[in-house]
DNA sequence: GCCATTACTTACATGTTTGTTAGCACCGTA
DNA sequence: TACGGTGCTAACAAACATGTAAGTAATGGC
């Protein structure tokens, strides 16, 4: 997202771990947001605003990269009304919505083992 | 891992977000080689230096940093024989091998939808 | 003209993650 | 005595992610 130096050992590490599929699908979604949002999406198309009512933590700029990230990453679709003032709609693509029954089941497994580690903190 | 701040605002956002049964599961996979690590594991117990020399890139001190957070999520076993010189033995829990089909799942997601966004980098 | 609304963007500050380098403790072997 | 093998740890530095505060553009209503 950010601009980046190429040659860094922190570039090309990246470069042979995402060689792992598995690791670039969870990087897709990684980072705080992300899952979120695709949560509210799937239940039905959001204006921004409406997203940053549900998610009453993140801020404006927040959710306007994670949005680009997704957008990017061709798991939202963006639509701008040329209104006044301006409405733009997110939905997720057919892509995304193939995470939801895996959401589903990590959603489970957190759900299930949330209790097991009150290891300290 | 680190010290932090409890305060601010990063932190509560944190605890807020992982009240999210998806994220929390996420977050315990999170980061640049959990995944790995857990996928090595999946397939035969490994000593400390059978998995630094699977995976080539990882610095030691970043595989005893995962290593360690993986024990305290109740991920991975660290078994340690008193022997010279040293021999410790990593394997996953019950609680790891459920990610198992999850992992697998989002393994063909990510083959499937590798070369679908060759959008600029 | 002035303000409100919406969906952002920019510049900056703070916090976290990852990587670099060096070193430790143990013992067996040469 | 010096060295190597193993599994680490500590101090520091670089890169990234996230949060804060303020500002922008267009238009309609007052």
């Amino acid at each position: 997202m950010a601009t980046r130096k190429e040659n860094s050992t922190y570039s090309s590490n990246e470069k042979w771990i995402i060689e792992c599929d598995l690791t670039y699908a969870v990087n897709k979604i990684g980072g705080r947001w992300k899952i979120l949002i695709i949560s509210k999406l799937e239940s039905k198309v959001h204006r921004f605003s409406e997203l940053k009512k549900e998610l009453p933590f993140i801020t404006e700029r927040m959710l306007a990269l994670q949005l680009r990230a997704l957008e990017k990453d061709g798991l939202v679709k963006r639509t701008i009304y040329a209104e006044i003032p301006p409405r733009v709609e997110y939905e997720l693509t057919e892509m995304a919505l193939e995470f939801g029954p895996i959401f589903k089941q990590l959603s489970i497994w957190g759900g299930k083992h949330r209790s097991d580690t009150n290891s300290s903190s």
